[in-house]
DNA sequence: CCCCCCCC
């Protein structure tokens, strides 16, 4: 297969040849510390090299299935060339490895390196200045895999209508794609169709208070969330609707908190007071929603707590039920679902809120969720939560063949189901863990809470502030501010008190014989852990420090079955993982010890 | 500047 001589220096200099062939040397991964890996490529056309190349992100499987290798011959059917200050940087959007790195195994003819040097300055180069700067070699381009394409202006049964009626009084300025986004570039102009939008929320936090909501953009080169507050709302939100395609400009980027993000993008944005949006209406071939599906069976490799996209029959459909939530107290409707795919296995996915109540279940429908929430329960289960898009019967290809896979032989198939660890039957969600593992698996580190049991000794207590006075109320356990005149004071119930009762806030250090755990303990199981009621300690501390003393040392290196709730916490842009110990219960060694040899048994020794 | 998305 022969390379497209000469291309690179064409489009360095402005022009888009269509489907160049070229040579992939090497590829080099760029990582940086909470950001999606990209790829940065050195091409061959035969003649030249060129070394300012990435591989946009949703291309990444490319590189990480090894289908694409050091020397392997690739077609281009789609790219870009933007400009980054004073360096042209290629961007493949898409391409087809035409012969593998291993057939090749070796740099085809004598290319010459193209730098600084010998390529044009990113001012010299001709303006291509209209839409048809975003290359899109080839005249229909074509449909990744889980990708829903939209063609405006063709009949074809992939065509979902997204009709952008209004006129664009734009003038024609180059377009750049999401891809190639950064903070530290703001001329920039995107077009990019909104696939996600979320509802207007309102916080109320010590830093202020405000409103917000935030769209998700897709172009041909990747994905991006923005978010409007307060201002932006008003003017924005209602404007935005989603399927249409619109222009955005002079939006602050920002980097990505991928804690809470789902989309593949380093960056996201937030529109300001400059930011400037507009509908679009011209004929073009922009991607719905892009899937990166996970089989069913494969759930099990996929953490808990990340997010997927996943796609099954619905084949159970439980009616809608309520649940009380643990912080909320608010009481949250859900529906739980069954889905089953091709690779045989079942699992169960909630849906919350408005999605419980609309869903119909009637003819095992198709349910294809991006940003599916997965959690380790019974097993793995699934959870569409609110960052996550949801369709029903979506009009993409895996879709079709589940439905045709389970008209002919799915229907009469039986599943298998997820275990919880532990074998125990039935949905025990003990999740024993020994510290180390709770280290290893990072635990607590996603945005909600994890809970293990673990057996732990006491091995250190803290003294200091491991009780304070607490406003007597019932309810209120907040701190009381001693007034000196005998009169103790409660901001939360804005009153004064002559009493206080005494709680506790107890730091321990337990250990097993893998590590060790900070924790904290609050009023039942510190008493538990002390021997002592804390009324009767703190009168006794003000009494007799010595005999205080006492028992803290007397509940050393006595053992526990701890109840743990693990969660990062941040405070001022530095995050720990605080461990609250939910209940120390002392060890029933008979039990502890039944349990033990049935984890020997498993080892199968 | 949010970042909650829940339950067994």
């Amino acid at each position: 297969m022969k390379l497209s001589s000469g291309v690179l220096l064409e489009i360095l200099n402005g022009a888009t040849p269509e489907k160049p062939v070229l040579q992939v040397i090497n590829a080099k991964k760029i990582t940086a510390p909470n950001t999606v890996d990209r790829y940065r490529l050195l091409l061959s056309d035969g003649d030249h090299t060129y070394s300012h190349a990435m591989l946009a992100a949703q291309m990444n499987k490319f590189l990480e299935n090894e289908e694409l290798t050091s020397y392997s011959i690739i077609e281009v059917t789609k790219y870009m060339c933007n400009t980054l200050g004073e360096k042209r940087v290629i961007i493949l959007l898409d391409l087809k490895v035409i012969t593998s790195g291993t057939d090749v195994g070796e740099r085809i003819g004598n290319p010459a390196q193209l730098g600084p040097n010998n390529i044009p300055k990113p001012s010299e180069v001709q303006k291509v200045d209209n839409d048809n700067s975003v290359p899109t070699a080839g005249a229909n381009s074509i449909a990744q895999k889980g990708t829903l394409q939209v063609k405006n202006n063709q009949n074809n049964n992939n065509t979902v209508m997204a009709n952008n009626s209004s006129t664009p009084n734009t003038p024609n300025r180059a377009i750049h794609v999401i891809a190639s986004l950064t903070p530290y570039q703001n001329r920039w102009r995107i077009r990019a169709r909104v696939t996600h939008k979320s509802n207007v929320r309102t916080w109320s936090n010590s830093r202020g208070e405000g409103k917000l909501f935030n769209v998700n953009l897709l172009d041909d080169s990747g994905e991006i969330r923005c978010t409007g507050f307060n201002d932006q709302v008003d003017k924005y939100f209602d404007m935005l609707e989603v399927n249409k395609i619109y222009y955005f400009s002079k939006c602050t980027l920002k980097t990505a908190n991928k804690q809470y993000s789902t989309l593949k993008n380093d960056y996201e944005m937030t529109m300001n007071a400059e930011t400037i949006i507009e509908p679009c209406n011209d004929d073009v071939s922009l991607p719905v929603l892009t899937f990166d599906f996970v089989k069913i069976s494969d759930l099990e490799k996929c953490k808990p707590n990340s997010n997927i996209d996943v796609v099954g029959i619905v084949k159970v459909c439980n009616d809608v039920g309520t649940v009380i939530g643990r912080q909320s107290q608010k009481e949250i409707t859900k529906r739980d679902l069954q889905i089953v795919d091709q690779s045989g296995v079942a699992v169960n996915l909630t849906l919350w809120g408005e999605d419980a109540v609309k869903f119909d279940g009637q003819g095992y429908p198709v349910v294809a969720v991006k940003g599916a929430r997965v959690s380790d329960f019974s097993g793995r289960s699934l959870s569409v939560s609110g960052a996550s898009q949801m369709m029903v019967n979506p009009d993409i290809k895996e879709s079709h063949v589940l439905r045709g896979w389970f008209e002919s032989e799915g229907r009469d198939l039986s599943f298998s189901t997820f275990q919880s660890e532990g074998g125990s039957a039935g949905g025990n969600s003990t999740n024993w863990k020994i510290f180390q593992q709770v280290k290893n698996e990072n635990l607590g580190q996603g945005d909600k809470a994890d809970y293990y049991t673990a057996k732990g000794t006491v091995m250190f207590m803290k003294k200091d502030n491991c009780m304070y006075q607490a406003c007597p109320t019932a309810e209120c356990n907040k701190k009381l501010i001693d007034q000196g005149n005998g009169l103790y004071r409660c901001e939360k119930c804005n009153r004064e008190f002559p009493n206080y009762k005494w709680r506790m806030i107890l730091q321990a250090n337990v250990a097993d014989h893998s590590d060790n755990q900070w924790i904290t303990c609050f009023q039942e199981s510190a008493e538990q852990m002390l021997g002592i009621k804390a009324d009767e300690l703190g009168s006794m501390r003000e009494q007799d420090e010595m005999q205080f003393d006492q028992v803290m040392r007397d509940a050393l290196f006595k053992h526990y079955i701890f109840r743990m709730r693990a969660k990062v916490e941040t405070y001022n842009d530095e995050s720990r993982l605080k461990t609250v110990c939910v209940s120390a219960t002392p060890v029933n060694w008979q039990e502890y010890g039944r349990k033990l040899v049935e984890q020997i048994e498993q080892l199968g020794v």
